[in-house]
DNA sequence: AGATACATTAAAGTTAACTTTAAGTTTGGA
DNA sequence: TCCAAACTTAAAGTTAACTTTAATGTATCT
């Protein structure tokens, strides 16, 4: 099964215009043509696409995905380098996740803090008087800024 | 206890410039000033910082982080569009981390296929005899790509 | 007083990852 | 055959969040 730039597109929520600008780039070197130039992208396309989108949400650039799939195309010299790169990469998004789970804790707090202060009417309620887990989240959250400057 | 730009800009490992940036945009509309013109930031700037760093690490824009310092400084009246800010912005961490939680086991699935491949010599080794977890893993990761184009 | 480090502003420059535009070509249906 | 939709390229434009530059002022040390 073969499809058109517009195609892919609609099936992976893509603009026509990143499909090409990703080709360009040099993402997608196995991308088939027409006789008159027109692109036609097969099941190995597609599933190259949704690495290229998966690695993006990885948190790597273009130019990173560029360089993998270059090693991909040399063939088995560079499956360490690639290793590597998938290794670097795990511990990077664990270090990511660790922080998004500081931020995320920050943010429960700042939802309880203005949940309360919604049912008070107020910002300027007295913090002590509020349940022993958010009061101790808050205490670890850092972010003490409605005290001082409200 | 007050500080400089540049004591402010180590202290929170932000470029000086990124401060006055933050100042220029309204993210910071009480910090003070010396008779002559230079910033004097205290605690409370100190703190107002550190939430303008775990908002924008939430996925807050700038502009976004002004609304929410403009609402804070009208004071009471805005409660209800702050908490309904963070509700948001809770809701899309969520949906952030589980998108997150998706990459991630592709992430290790790659790892285990080049760990894989390292060892093999190739890539082209039979996806088959696998560990029944990581082949669970593989079957719901989405991403066959090697089979097909390697 | 002079040097040096740090501060100020306004404005221009940078970067990544697209997105849009312009001008044209190809394809499929009436 | 003709029209509209969908494709092509190259190049310019967009956006966010800084970052750098230039020109100048202020504070501190010797």
């Amino acid at each position: 099964m073969e499809y058109s730039i517009g195609e892919v597109a609609k099936i992976l929520d893509i603009n026509p215009s990143t499909l090409r600008y990703y080709d360009k780039e040099g993402l997608l070197p196995l991308v088939n043509r027409t006789p008159s130039g027109i692109r036609t992208f097969n099941q190995d396309d597609l599933s190259l696409l949704r690495l290229v989108q998966c690695l993006k949400s990885s948190g790597l650039s273009i130019k990173d995905i560029k360089q993998f799939v270059d090693w991909t195309l040399m063939g088995d010299d560079t499956i360490e380098e690639r290793r590597d790169m998938f290794r670097r990469q795990k511990a990077q998004m664990e270090a990511q996740m660790a922080q998004m789970e500081r931020t995320y804790n920050a943010i429960l707090y700042k939802c309880w803090f203005y949940e309360t202060a919604y049912d008070e009417g107020t910002t300027d309620f007295d913090p002590a008087k509020t349940p022993d887990e958010v009061a101790m989240l808050k205490r670890n959250s850092g972010l003490h800024h409605e005290k001082q400057s409200n």
